[in-house]
DNA sequence: TTGATTAACGAAAACGATTTCGAAATGAAC
DNA sequence: GTTCATTTCGAAATCGTTTTCGTTAATCAA
């Protein structure tokens, strides 16, 4: 009923707490007897250490905290198993919690988790993060902190990333390769870096590519997280703006999906009509009607690299050494289905 | 750098450790005067109180533990959420592992969280489980243990389900007021409760309705987790066996959804060749093209049943009350969309 | 003035493990 | 027999809070 101590070995045993404690952990101070006595004991009662004493002594709770914006999301999700995989090979637990896109959530909840003290933190921001102080804090108590995906580029810290301006620079040339003339972009938010840099990687390839940019093939979310809904908003009104546009490239997978929806429902022909890349790869885009060109985002990988380097800097907090931060970015693929035409023969200049 | 403790607080108002902690939590035999000091001092030095001491002097860690089979999952992914978001409501954090559908991890993680002395255990079974000892395990020792979705029956504990075997009597049902009149089943993995459930729903409706049970239109996984594959693999497999077959109901979306990419590349026509009904209600059973018919299972709120159970439990063990198990079945609803006929009109006995 | 009550605070013992610093006991060396 | 080293063990402090049980000092009734 009531977990076994040392004390109860112990006294058992006829020897000392101290004694059962270094037997337990190989001390070269005890005799080879009382080890195996110790031990054996232990193993008949079930003897588990009790973690709140150990975490008290050692002040590491073998345990770091993860924020995410949303928990039901492909590519989120992915990033949980990344991190939870690796974690529990190094043997780390990991508290999760979801900030719901609130910076005020967000702010709680690193509280929560300093609290909770924690040995490290792995976060990917908030659409509307635009205050870090929350963040500095952790810093500024030693306490590792990596950000992954969404990210803030002003903060102090490690951070695992693709790079997004290059993948939606790929994207957008795919587009312009397979001949498209005119081509829009979905957005998203205002705020997140990702939006951003995706937004000047499209711009970039256009130009690169000698075509205009036009702010008003730009399209931005107008409505919260229903990004399906987006899409499909997003498609109708382009249908009604510009009937010129031959491609888009789409933001989120999600997003891509629903202006895919809208399309077919209003008999638009994919890719004969217009030309669709989205962002992310989750598994959806290859089981849509047509199949969706996209990129591949490694949700897995990115958890694991995450938590890699936040593995890496406990460590270094552990040897009292300073703790050197790292940018890590994770490579991006362009996976061609069906919502985007054959690559055109390249002319030779 | 260093966290403040009681101690230093204490030392700089010359007063003692004991009137601090007292004064912090407002017992009635410190003055007002003092008690305002303290918070005031414990406020602007940002005092946190060591989480491991508290742990260790009040038997709790206010945390629980979740095991899951998947995470990358739509519908484990929304229980998580449901629980995460109900444990933060009570002050609870959530540790999050998966078993991937494997006994042994499964049985090592609940160790793990024994260890770690979290406050309750929240778990959906593995396929493989059969063994019952880990569970009882926790049982043994006065903590809560709450199962959802994937449950055994024969362990006392709380359970949150679904009514597997009435929802796959509604889905068949269904097929059957729609026209069909020879219906195949695929039910996935033989062992899982939900599986046998969903399997005899589907039996007795069959019976109900006067129509012949023929366990050659019954198709077993035998693909690992490769639900999409194993969908078009059963799918390939129905039409060279049974040509005459003008409904399916499948066990769960993912393999739903499979089966319809293989009928719509085989030109087999849906619903007016074959009718298919899923389970589940992902989020892309309704994007899929034609969109599926499914079951809507609430994986939200049985997030947050489970939770809430488990809170009771925890503060039943508190009060030194005995636990009182209790089983909770969640509503589900048939979601009716392509992918199956209109219903028939239905003739009056 | 005396005795009883009350208000306000502290000392100290937990909680369970870890670790430092000795102490005792044995054996070896001279 | 004395000295020194080695082996094996334990006492006690520590981690930071919580809580019990006193101890003062002040207040009040009679």
């Amino acid at each position: 009923m009531k977990p076994v101590t040392l004390k109860e070995i112990a006294d058992q045993l006829n020897i000392s707490v101290t004694t059962v404690s270094k037997a337990l952990k190989d001390y070269p101070d005890i005799s080879k007897k009382t080890k195996a006595l110790v031990k054996e004991l232990a193993q008949t009662l079930n003897y588990k250490p009790n973690a709140f004493a150990v975490n008290l002594r050692t002040k590491e709770s073998k345990t770091i905290g993860l924020i995410i914006p949303e928990i039901v999301h492909h590519f989120f999700s992915s990033v949980i198993k990344g991190i939870v995989a690796q974690a529990e090979k190094k043997g780390y637990l990991v508290i999760i919690l979801q900030s719901n896109e609130s910076y005020e959530l967000e702010k709680k909840q690193i509280q929560l988790l300093l609290r909770q003290r924690v040995d490290g933190i792995l976060i990917s921001l908030a659409n509307g993060t635009a205050d870090y102080n929350h963040l500095t804090d952790v810093l500024a108590q030693d306490k590792p902190l990596v950000m992954f995906d969404k990210i803030a580029k002003l903060v102090k810290c490690s951070k695992v990333i693709i790079d997004d301006r290059k993948a939606a620079y790929v994207a957008t040339q795919h587009l312009i390769d397979t001949g498209c003339k005119r081509i829009a972009h979905f957005r998203g938010a205002l705020l997140p870096q990702n939006s951003i840099d995706r937004f000047l990687g499209y711009k970039k390839a256009l130009l690169d590519n000698n075509m205009p940019y036009d702010p008003s093939l730009v399209y931005i979310c107008q409505c919260g997280d229903q990004s399906f809904e987006e899409g499909k908003m997003n498609a109708r009104q382009l249908l009604k703006d510009h009937k010129d546009v031959d491609g888009i490239f789409i933001n989120t997978d999600m997003v891509a999906i629903g202006a895919i929806t809208e399309f077919n429902e209003q008999g638009v022909k994919i890719p004969e009509d217009i030309s669709i890349v989205g962002f992310s790869n989750w598994f959806m885009s290859s089981v849509i009607s047509p199949s969706l060109t996209t990129i591949d985002q490694p949700g897995y990988e990115m958890g694991k690299a995450a938590f890699k380097q936040l593995y890496k800097e406990m460590q270094q907090v552990k040897n009292k050494e300073p703790i050197v931060y790292k940018d890590i970015v994770l490579k991006t693929e362009l996976v061609k289905r069906q919502s985007s035409k054959e690559v055109l023969h390249k002319s030779i200049h």
